[in-house]
DNA sequence: GAGCCACTCTAAACCGGTTTAGAGTGAGCG
DNA sequence: CGCTCACTCTAAACCGGTTTAGAGTGGCTC
């Protein structure tokens, strides 16, 4: 087997010492490139990978990044952001001869035990923190811990550590300036947590937007989950003077609203335009197709994996700004009936 | 900080040298009852862990678990199973001290690529296999990595690997049955991919049961992506003698075959029933809520962490069978326009 | 030709555990 | 009383790397 080779083999087969195997191997200063090429070709043709146990041994490294997700108990939620944000981490940690240590826990208490696990047991050298909340409790642990980490989204008090982020500021823009032309007078928005961040940013860009186009404008608190996006859309509904279209601080709430819309009999999108905002490919199956917000999951992991392993390395990294969000048309929003073409109910 | 305490601290503290702490930490002969409850509680005292890292050098051990997720690069399929079953297998991990190390790649050459990383870097003790195929390649490739492995599924041919399965003869059985006495005469199945083994299995107890209860039964082969299930759905709805309701491998099949089916104008379930079978929580937030089998995806994760444990610990581990899949019965199956309540049958 | 420096390289200590040979101790036995 | 044996425990080697003190070499200067 490959398994058993060591810098030892790599070392005698070379001809020299196994630490200069070491020093060649990380590019230090003080071998001469006659040798440093021999060492480097004699262990490409073994084979050889340094483990990294016995790496991070001296080093205090894990070479490992850790993931801690959050998720109900009862209610494993269906977020097509962790799958894709994932892969996209990978693509450079692969590369990068790192690895990414997952954990998906239920509640609060579990969520700080892993944390503090992972740190204690240096089993990796830093974490990935999403969905941050104001004042979140993970910012302080964290801290305390000592350990790098990076943050997704923007925080008012992310404690130094750097951020990751998307401005969805012209998205949101796009997406009421595109319902106010189709003739919408009165929309809605479904928020998200606005304990988290993200959510409150986009509802405060929702409500600057209706002012500017002169739009009145409804907000519902639910929790990004579907079965709250299914709540809030029943109480907008059930208002007599309901509004003609819906803004959704994610899909999956936008996708349980809109089968709240099909149960009260409501044809979509003429009784009612809907829209979520995470730009799921799950939102080309259903129906009607839904209209979103582009988020490039992938992107997001690419990011916060080069930043994290940067302030790794180098102590201090800078915030990251993505692409702004680019609105995706479908077929979830139209003129609300009455207006514009007539739209005659069904056909 | 807490972050340097290690076994020479305890040994110091205890009054004892530092190979008896390790032996008494790993409950090894030799030890005093006394000696060994003062070692653990100043272990406990100080907070100490032994560091993995260390350990595994003389044991060989990685203390982790890998599971590597393929999917499709540009559509990131939006799978519930994941989050629920890493949930599942991380309440085992974690009380053992492992972690679980986690890679999503975007084709079958990176996913081989990281099974070797993984494991020439002894990132990992052995693997969790997926989603299996006949003459899977992987489970050649993982034989001649000589790591063990756990299959979900049942194939034909695991190589010696320990199995986790569940049972869905007795769900498909109740799920025809269901249809069955609600007057239905003509069922479709939508495959996933015929390939793996547990589509196999599920298509062919669908066929036995269509035969026992003397229905037509119509097949159309997928792949368990939403796009191949929405092409599926137009293909039977093409068909003048469509079938009354249709059966689908797993939930977002069917989500986007619903779909369709509203597209078309059909009114669900009035004129089509629509069933899956991962009894994903999505199926509470669609329209009409789906009828689906129950999978209850942490049981596969705990079962599947505890039998590869076994596996590592003991070097063999028996299969598992998981309690049987369970009819869901939500508002997607009904009986179809025209027989009404003409439905006697038994129950 | 001695002294100094820069450049390569080696040997050994070290990271934090596990494992094993063997040292001490006291009890049991002939 | 001397021997054997079981039981505890210690010391040191070891896992596979990194890091550093210092040994060797050759070229240059004065």
């Amino acid at each position: 087997m490959d398994q058993k080779i060591t810098i030892d083999d790599v070392a005698k087969e070379a001809g020299v010492s196994k630490g200069l195997v070491s020093l060649a191997l990380n590019d230090r200063p003080g071998v001469s490139a006659e040798a440093k090429g021999r060492i480097l070709r004699v262990a490409d043709q073994l084979g050889w990978r340094p483990d990294p146990r016995a790496r991070g041994l001296s080093t205090r490294r894990a070479y490992a990044l850790g993931l801690i997700v959050r998720r109900s108990p009862h209610v494993i939620e269906v977020d097509p952001f962790f799958a894709a944000f994932i892969a996209g981490a990978e693509a450079v940690l692969a590369e990068r001869g790192q690895v990414l240590v997952l954990s998906v826990v239920p509640d609060v208490d579990s969520e700080l035990d892993a944390y503090r696990r992972l740190s204690s047991e240096r089993r990796v050298d830093g974490f990935f923190v999403t969905d941050l909340l104001d004042d979140d409790h993970r910012v302080r642990a964290l801290t305390g811990l000592g350990k790098p980490a990076v943050v997704l989204g923007r925080p008012d008090d992310a404690a130094g550590m750097p951020v990751i982020s998307r401005d969805y500021s012209a998205g949101i823009s796009k997406l009421v300036g595109h319902l106010a032309e189709l003739g919408h007078r009165r929309i809605a928005h479904v928020t998200g947590n606005t304990a988290m961040q993200h959510a409150r940013i986009r509802l405060e860009r929702f409500l600057a937007e209706c002012r500017a186009w002169g739009l009145e404008s409804v907000v519902e608190q639910a929790d990004f989950s579907p079965e709250q996006g299914a709540a809030a859309t029943r109480r907008l509904l059930d208002d007599p003077n309901r509004p003609t279209a819906v803004i959704y601080g994610n899909d999956p709430m936008a996708i349980a609203g809109m089968a709240v819309a099909h149960e009260r009999g409501l044809s979509l999108p003429g009784d009612l335009s809907i829209a979520g905002m995470d730009g799921s490919d799950m939102g080309e199956w259903v129906y009607p197709t839904l209209t979103s917000l582009g988020n490039a999951p992938s992107q997001w992991g690419r990011a916060a994996a080069e930043t994290l392993l940067r302030l790794i390395e180098e102590g201090t990294a800078p915030d990251v700004e993505l692409p702004g969000a680019d609105l995706i048309r479908r077929a979830s929003t139209a003129a609300p009936a009455g207006t514009a073409h007539h739209n005659t109910k069904e056909r």
